[in-house]
DNA sequence: GCTTATGTTGCGTAG
DNA sequence: GCTACGCAACATAAG
């Protein structure tokens, strides 16, 4: 790569998934440039702002997370902040370059396969302009292309392997984190920042897969430099969104994660003897787990951060002899998981997210199934409609009236802040897939994707998989109860009366079976179980009600169960040629498996 | 190639 | 309130 003026280094810093100042190796590596001028940018990208769905609860932790970011940049130089371009990076990058007379671009590496290709043009397109391009791994505790390599050069499908590969890199051990900077070089003077003179390229608005969230037409791409042409934290104005809808009680910002992690670390017997399988899915204010992961999506905390200063407390308490956790249930297990599915999804590309095509994701007759990608390769979101019931469930399931009270409070909570508990979501994901509804999982990541602040796809398409028996695990007989599973965490019922007010009143005795409470206890409760929840369904009048069950859950287990056996005896992939061509069909009754379902 | 143990976190029932 | 066990039984790694 030839160097651009290496003795007056004019660096671009490009901001992705790192909204932080400290632990940053492609910002420590910006920096160790000695920049003459220094600009960090954030290319606010149409493809995430219309082609991921994002629910209002992440938007403004986004828009928290950039917020923070830009104020540190200024407590360190007056002139600096968060400089935020309206405009995809693939056009805007060069157009910056050449107007800023950038040397250096630097950024973190990504592993996301859309993030891949994208980082893969813009490398090029730098490398022909003599732009020196460098990338440094910051995101995970190991890279994840070496994770796949010391495994084989396969996904990484159990936690055992990707603790293997880890010791082959450095024993196991993440690099020690970085200190944040102390100075921030200058960026251009006002004149030469102003993007005035460019061009902007056109943007596509269309398809928006966030247009339901839209109360009016957006301004987010007005100008390059944004509405006030300052360069500013886009708004939900600016997005056409409705602020008071973004209700989540947890906050974005490095600031703010530090502080949640500094709080954190002083329990050290919280950290020392911390059991996922022993957090409750039904504890609220406050919540059983450390709430980070939101934190470790946008970068705002530095993974390697969490695991040193978890690692120090670890050592102390074994020198004062006291015991700990250990792997996969502790701390440390919790974000080898996060690498496990990183590594997974490095190795699998595109495969990953999706059923069609992929080979390590089984293929199940699941109703409402995503539709194959097109010949280019794209997939446009639209699934198959095999199943009114289907269709139906699904939707009661994603706006919470099902009529399981343990569900419909977890899908409130999740809609509402943002944020579940780990078990929280198994429980709503086997009752959606192998455990209820038989719907396909890339539903539930879909849902998942819009609504949680902690989306991040790795972990998300990984769980998904894992708990619909696709991959990862496959003892699909062991099935979550919507009525005995919670009642185990929170036999009061706690949760469901906090996010199903209308059950607040029913004796603990009902409130997770409500329709068997008998209609005059029901009444006494001040609500009625009726009706699907739908608003038609409401009666007039000030009595509440909530929706009857949508179906007989021990019915649809057995249901599910047989399905499951099926498939699995079949035993077909997402890359087998029958899977691609339709003929599956002929292995699960002529299709007929899924009508015959419906009937039961 | 065989057997055996293990795998992030289940439920329902019996004692 | 706790533990043990049947449930119906897969994939993978280790020996």
């Amino acid at each position: 790569m030839k160097g651009g003026n290496t003795s007056n280094p004019v660096v671009l810093y490009w901001h992705r998934t790192d909204l932080r100042l400290h632990d940053s190796p492609a910002l420590h590596a910006a920096l160790a440039l000695k920049p003459s001028i220094f600009i960090p940018v954030w290319t606010w990208d149409p493809h995430y702002v219309y082609r991921a769905r994002v629910g209002p609860n992440r938007w403004r932790f986004l828009q928290e997370c950039q917020a923070d970011l830009s104020k540190s940049y200024t407590k360190l130089n007056p002139n600096q902040k968060l400089w935020v371009v309206r405009e995809g990076p693939q056009t805007i990058l060069p157009k910056l370059w050449k107007h800023w007379g950038v040397t250096h671009l630097v950024f973190e590496k990504d592993t996301d396969a859309y993030a891949k290709d994208r980082d893969i043009d813009v490398i090029k397109m730098a490398e022909k302009v003599g732009v020196e391009v460098i990338v440094k791994m910051g995101r995970t505790l190991f890279d994840p292309d070496e994770v796949v390599e010391k495994n084989g050069g396969k996904p990484t499908m159990s936690i055992t392997q990707l603790e293997k590969a880890a010791e082959k890199i450095n024993n196991g051990s993440p690099d020690k984190p970085l200190e944040a900077p102390k100075s921030i070089p200058d960026p251009w003077e006002e004149d030469k920042m102003d993007l005035s003179s460019l061009k902007q390229d056109s943007v596509d608005h269309e398809p928006d897969f966030n247009s339901e969230h839209r109360i009016k037409a957006d301004a987010q791409y007005s100008q390059l430099m944004g509405p006030n042409n300052d360069f500013g934290v886009p708004t939900f104005e600016d997005m056409g969104m409705d602020i008071s809808e973004a209700v989540t009680p947890h906050r974005g910002g490095e600031t703010e994660a530090l502080k949640v992690l500094g709080d954190c670390i002083k329990h050290e017997d919280y950290i020392g003897r911390f059991e996922k399988p022993n957090t409750s899915p039904a504890d609220f204010e406050p919540q059983s787990t450390t709430l980070l992961s939101p934190h470790l999506h946008f970068g705002s905390l530095s993974v390697r951060q969490f695991w040193w200063d978890v690692q120090g407390v670890l050592a102390k308490r074994r020198k004062e002899k006291k015991p700990n956790s250990s792997v996969p249930t502790s701390l440390e297990g919790q974000l080898l998981f996060r690498d496990m599915y990183m590594a997974a999804q490095a190795a699998l590309g595109h495969e990953f997210d999706r059923t069609h095509g992929n080979r390590v994701a089984r293929f199940i007759d699941w109703h409402l199934k995503t539709n194959p990608a097109k010949k280019d390769g794209s997939i446009d979101g639209a699934y198959e409609a095999d199943s009114q019931d289907a269709e139906g469930w699904f939707q009661r399931w994603k706006e919470g009236r099902t009529g399981f009270p343990w569900i419909d409070a977890l899908m409130r909570q999740l809609k509402q802040e943002g944020w579940i508990h780990h078990l929280g979501r198994h429980s709503v994901a086997c009752f959606l897939t192998r455990g209820g509804c038989y719907v396909s999982w890339e539903r539930g990541v879909e849902v998942f994707e819009e609504m949680l602040i902690d989306h991040e796809t790795a972990s998300n398409v990984g769980n998904w998989m894992w708990v619909s028996c696709t991959a990862f695990y496959s003892q699909y007989y062991k099935c979550y109860s919507p009525i005995s599973f919670g009642k185990k965490w929170d036999p009061e019922g706690q949760l469901i009366r906090r996010y199903c007010p209308e059950l607040a009143k029913f004796d603990k005795k009902w409130i997770y079976e409500p329709w068997r409470a008998p209609i005059a206890d029901q009444k006494k409760f001040g609500c009625r179980v009726t009706g699907d929840g739908s608003s038609s369904s409401k009666e007039d009048g000030t009595e509440h009600t909530y929706p009857k069950p949508m179906f007989d859950f021990d019915e649809r287990r057995q249901i599910c169960l047989d399905g499951m056996k099926h498939a699995y005896g079949v035993g077909l992939y997402g890359n087998d040629e029958k899977v691609k061509n339709g003929t599956w069909k002929k292995e699960f009754d002529g299709g007929d498996r899924a009508a015959k379902r419906q009937k039961i």
